[in-house]
RNA sequence: GCGCCCGUAGCCCAAUCGGUAGCAGGCAGGUCACUUAAAAUGACCCCAGUGCGGGUUCGAAUCCCGCCGGGCGCACCA
């Protein structure tokens, strides 16, 4: 008989990760049959461990836990995405180095991170900037450049004004602005390094089909993204004005080759190279007069939607290939020069934008596709943009617009005026950053030889020390001159080192393979152990990666496949986006300032202190600025982590944002103390599981009492129903309600039960438990004298024989409606359910004495009687 | 503009294949018990008919159509 004691998660969390730690208990298994790897998106380490992080961390560690209860070896790591500009601007501001301030905040983070209670293996944690992490970063990149996949070229890209550095397409959001600094963006001309992603663009997005554990919206999201049409390239002959082929042709992309014969006119784009060499003398001043207009635009304001479409002729015209007709050639600011061949057909009839223009400058509307079984289309509302019937076509008349793009295509193709194309809104990735902070591009720059790479027994390419930062322009290692010259690899004969660094990106698209093999020194991972740990079972993290990071993550993957360095082609199996963590935020309507929590003297009418005036109070994620947040640290001091875990996990499901409330907090701490004094009324009562190895003989579970038995079926039927929740799609918020319905059932039921019943019920509680909150679970596992750590156990079976009833609730329904129950055997076969329901009282009183035209019987469930 | 998701008690959330909307769960609120009192604890109670309007069905939160509200993605991509 042991001393009631009290629910101090403080002391017991602490002690129980300390013995965990010794005994090495989160160590990765070799991989075998049933290898699983679970995984995070792993952090930037800005120093401060936030309610975002605990979140995507608590939901990878449950799925971990509960991989390793059903048998599976588990990999569950950890990592540092540890280049960036944080600790950069650090740098700049502080006089810091980036390095330290970086290590110093991986330390402080990950010792706030171990403070949860995850299963991680700390072995195998890897820091993208340290040297044994991006010597292969490196090494991958030649990997690219010797593919063909990696190359310089000079073009038009984003330039962050704020980052001073430039930036990739899918890191720049609709209204032009940097995903970091959320400056808008400048266009600027420069020498950059791609990556060819565009190569693997139909694989991108054929493969989405088969990524099933994936959220649709993800999918759809990187569909768009790449942005695929099918269509055609048609040539249109330039005519001089005696009516003679000039033997130039303009080159235009469209997806309805079928409307080709309704061509009014031809647009290029402002910036298209043949515009000057194409522009009569009499439109020249015009023509330039307009180019400078456009190019003073900012791409938001030239692609608003709603803005008139503007144009300007340029006096050259081209003949139709498929009617010989002869149009005029335009310039126009809706076409844009860096899709497609950067000009375009004009189809008044048929496109709305083509449509609008042609209304607008009085250009010839002409009508060459009808709807199917109808006249021709009155143009009054507009174009007439689906499919339909060809007519004023020539030879294609009469076919359906699917039969006719075929059809033109093949005559394009035959007679040499055009072919099919497929053209993409993805474009290559440029990976080349002006900025200090990132790995190295390992190439050098010899006059004689061109880029040469660096040899492979030469890497890493080491990110020199001490090198002077001010964040003014330029690629911070340009300025130090004893680092930029080299002997060329080649001919020996001095030359230049690359001084742009890596997107981050780069480093990130890589990690997770990484930890298959994390320390070794020859290669970046083993093919061997690759295979057996990838592709990651689970991954979990923000939705804000939909396609940044998770494309980039894809295409590496593929790549590498056909490098032979791996034999799969996605990276992770099933992914799961966590909804943000957000606070409550006050906001002063008229001020628009943003008020502390603390502030405020009573939430229930929340009033500006200074003022008096009425807050505006909403749910908004986490944040400095808004005053919203709720640090970690904090709530793990008060209530322990386990607490925090069990709140985050049952507040909301996974996927949907979670509203952060100090109340519902409040609420699961009493849940863990009711779990505590339970099972310390157990203890009371003198039981123990030490006699149990595998569990207790099944003859002495046998139910004898009523109690006995309703308290079996709770165990068993919430086993049933966590592992269910635990299993395809992961509902931790409905388990951990379970979790909390067995509990008050064992509340109920646990003082009367037999000794061998009510510990059948505690081990499983307590197994069931275990994934949620594991300190709890192991303490009370080891009050209760069992052997070994609860996180070695095996999950729990359901015994079916628990959950059958003798009898149960029949619903009877009268014309659908509910009238009553009846309480039936519960093997009863549908013959005697109806029976037992026409003899029903309920049937007499509500049928009236008339036999009902119509029984529908649902076996277990209900009778439903139609008169 | 196009596409997708969501809307259930005061609040957060449940509800296999369409089958008793809450003996799923929690928070908040109320009453009572215990206590000198309070906290803690326990027991009980209160609260919606599923955003709105139609339809299909014996039966609809669930399926279909149209609206309203909120969120997200794409957006002059030819």
């Amino acid at each position: 008989m042991s001393e009631s004691s009290r629910y101090q998660p403080q002391a017991i969390e602490r002690q129980w990760q300390e013995r965990w730690n010794d005994a090495r208990l989160h160590h990765t298994p070799d991989p075998g049959e049933a290898s699983y790897m679970a995984l995070s998106m792993f952090p930037y380490p800005s120093g401060n461990l936030h309610m975002g992080h605990v979140r995507n961390y608590v939901i990878t560690d449950v799925i971990a836990r509960v991989a390793r209860m059903r048998g599976h070896q588990v990999l569950h790591p950890m990592g540092w995405d540890a280049f960036g500009l944080p600790a950069e601007n650090a740098a700049i501001e502080r006089g810091v180095d980036p390095g330290d301030w970086t290590d110093q905040n991986i330390a402080s983070m990950r010792s706030q991170l171990q403070r949860l209670g995850l299963s991680i293996d700390w072995d195998r944690e890897i820091t993208t900037c340290h040297t044994d992490y991006y010597r292969w970063t490196q090494w991958l990149f030649l990997q690219f450049l010797e593919a063909g996949l990696a190359y310089q070229k000079e073009a038009t890209v984003n330039w962050d004004p704020i980052d001073q550095t430039v930036l990739a397409n899918e890191q720049v959001d609709s209204e032009g602005r940097s995903w970091r600094s959320g400056a808008v963006v400048e266009k600027r001309q420069l020498r950059q390094w791609f990556l060819k992603i565009t190569a693997y663009a139909d694989q991108l997005l054929d493969d989405l089909d088969g990524l099933t554990g994936w959220p649709e919206r993800v999918r759809t999201m990187q569909a768009n993204w790449i942005g695929r049409s099918r269509g055609a390239e048609i040539s249109f002959a330039l005519v001089d004005a005696a009516g003679h082929d000039s033997g130039e042709q303009i080159s235009v992309f469209t997806t309805r080759p079928d409307t080709l014969h309704g061509v009014s006119y031809v647009v290029l784009a402002p910036e298209h190279q043949l515009v000057e060499r194409l522009t009569t003398p009499d439109q020249a001043l015009a023509v330039a007069a307009f180019r400078d207009l456009v190019s003073g635009q900012s791409e938001q304001e030239r692609t608003a939607e709603d803005k008139p479409k503007r144009g300007i002729p340029i006096g050259a015209q081209v003949r139709n290939p498929a009617n010989g007709q002869l149009v005029p050639v335009w310039i126009a600011d809706y076409v844009l020069a860096e899709y497609g061949t950067g000009a375009v057909m004009g189809v008044p009839a048929h496109d709305q934008r083509d449509f609008l223009f042609a209304r607008q400058y009085e250009l010839p509307v002409q009508q060459v596709v009808i709807p199917a079984g109808s006249d021709e289309h009155a143009f009054e509302g507009g174009a007439w943009c689906a499919d339909g019937i060809l007519i004023h076509s020539g030879r294609f008349d009469g076919l359906s617009s699917a039969s006719a793009r075929d059809a033109i295509v093949v005559a394009a193709e035959q007679e040499g005026w055009g072919r099919g194309r497929t053209t993409y809104r993805l474009r290559d990735w440029l990976i080349s950053r002006q900025r200090y902070w990132g790995c190295p591009i390992p190439v050098i720059h010899c006059e004689s030889c061109g880029v040469v790479p660096v040899p492979a027994d030469q890497l890493p390419v080491e990110l020199p020390r001490n090198v002077p930062l001010e964040g003014r322009g330029g690629s911070p290692l340009a300025q130090l001159e004893s680092w930029v010259t080299v002997p060329c690899p080649c001919c020996g004969k001095p030359a230049r080192r690359e001084t742009d660094t890596m997107d981050t990106f780069m480093c990130s698209s890589w990690y997770y393979l990484r930890y298959s093999d994390a320390h070794n020194d020859t290669l970046p991972f083993s093919r061997a152990a690759v295979d057996r740990w990838l592709p990651v079972d689970q991954y979990v993290g923000g939705i804000e990666h939909a396609i940044l990071h998770l494309l980039y993550a894809r295409f590496f993957t593929k790549v590498l496949r056909d490098r032979g360095l791996l034999g799969f082609s996605e990276p992770f199996s099933r992914l799961l986006t966590q909804g943000m963590v957000q606070g409550i935020t006050y906001r002063n309507p008229h001020t628009g300032r943003h008020i502390a929590p603390a502030d405020v003297a009573d939430p229930s009418d929340p009033r500006d202190p200074e003022s008096g005036e009425r807050l505006d109070t909403f749910y908004e994620k986490m944040s400095k600025s808004k005053h919203n947040g709720v640090d970690p640290a904090v709530v793990i001091d008060r209530y322990g982590a386990d607490t925090a875990r069990m709140f985050i996990l049952f507040k909301a499901p996974p996927e949907k944002d979670l509203e952060w409330d100090d109340a519902d907090v409040e609420g699961q701490y009493r849940f863990l103390q009711r779990l505590w004094r339970l099972v310390d009324g157990a203890l009371q009562r003198g039981l123990s599981l030490a006699a149990q190895s595998g569990g207790v003989a099944s003859d002495r579970l046998t139910p004898t009492s009523a109690a006995d038995r309703d308290l079996r079926r709770a165990v068993h039927s919430a086993i049933v129903a966590v592992s269910d929740d635990l299993q395809g799609e992961f509902q931790f918020n409905t388990a951990v309600a379970e979790l909390m319905k067995l509990s008050n059932a064992m509340g109920e039921h646990l003082a009367s039960a037999s000794d061998a019943l009510a510990l059948e019920a505690l081990r499983s509680l307590l197994l069931l438990l275990a994934p949620f909150a594991p300190h709890m679970a192991e303490e009370l596992w080891s009050r209760l004298d069992a052997a070994g750590s609860i996180h070695r156990q095996h999950w729990p079976q359901a015994d079916p024989a628990a959950l059958v009833r003798d009898t149960i609730p029949l619903v009877i329904q009268v014309k659908g409606k509910v009238r009553g129950n009846l309480e039936v055997p519960a093997d009863a076969d549908r013959a005697t359910l109806e029976q037992l329901a026409l003899n029903s009282d309920i049937a007499a009183k509500w049928l009236e004495g008339r036999p009902p035209s119509r029984v529908i019987v649902v076996p277990g469930k209900l009778v439903n009687l139609v008169p």
